[in-house]
DNA sequence: CTAGATACTTACCAAAAGGTGCATACTTGT
DNA sequence: ACAAGTATGCACCTTTTGGTAAGTATCTAG
């Protein structure tokens, strides 16, 4: 861990290193979409949307858009008749992909713990609920 | 980059362990809590709101408590009379923490490459406002 | 006696994020 | 002829997120 003055004084408007990365991969599906891409190389539009589950395809293509005008991401259209679009990650974007391996292998380590805690989250919040439901009925 | 298949089969909700991750990292402040935390030891209130720039009080109080449910943070109460309360990490948020390193390192390795595609789309959004101002004024 | 610091809490409101469903234009499979 | 897949775009709406401003109790400095 690098000492705080490395990461105080800086440049534009980044308070450090950090808040850099976090304002480009900020949103709810970059950093998922830039991991699956870099694993399976070159990836359809489809193949990502099945990859990346849950995401609408609305988020999808925003995000796809806003990485590729971050120059993360390369975005091939074949002009084909049925379209077939590719997406790739450029120099920059692989870079930040490697960056994310650890927070990927910390998730897979403490996944057990994650998800008890937040199993007993959930569990407050459904008490939570049902009080203020119990509460409206009066 | 470990390959696809130690990221698709998993249990609970987690599609992979990045989106374990990301549960609990989420949120516009989080990761920079952590790391300053990480980085000056025990830190006290006051001093974290003047480290993370912008913050307001309310969305500090907020991610310390979701951290400090979370089982990142520990929150020490010292009980005096002019309030004293100081945060520090978690085993469990030190290992995270850590995690975070190359996610900072690439931020200020890439700053400059950050800050120039942001300014370009600040211009763009400006000629967008600029242009939706006169179309209106029509 | 008043201002400011301490660590919060609450209510209210604006903005951003995100979801749903419909539309496109063309091809392939049934 | 009709449904499904292909990669989007758009309008509408709800949910989540985040900011502002005020208040709390106690102490210290001016």
């Amino acid at each position: 861990m690098p000492p705080a003055e490395t990461c105080t004084p800086t440049l534009a408007g980044f308070t450090c290193g950090l808040d850099a990365t976090l304002r480009v991969i900020a949103g709810k599906w970059k950093p998922l979409i830039l991991y699956f891409v870099a694993q399976g190389g070159p990836t359809r539009y489809g193949a990502l949307r099945r990859a990346v589950r849950d995401v609408s395809d609305k988020m999808l293509i925003q995000q796809l858009k806003e990485l590729e005008a971050d120059g993360l991401v390369k975005r091939t259209d074949y002009k084909e008749i049925p379209p077939r679009v590719d997406y790739s990650l450029t120099p920059l974007g692989r870079s930040l992909a490697e960056a994310l391996v650890p927070l990927c292998s910390w998730g897979t380590d403490n996944m057990a713990e994650v998800t008890r805690v937040f199993a007993e989250r959930e569990a407050l919040q459904d008490g939570r609920i049902a009080s203020k439901r119990s509460a409206a009925a009066e």
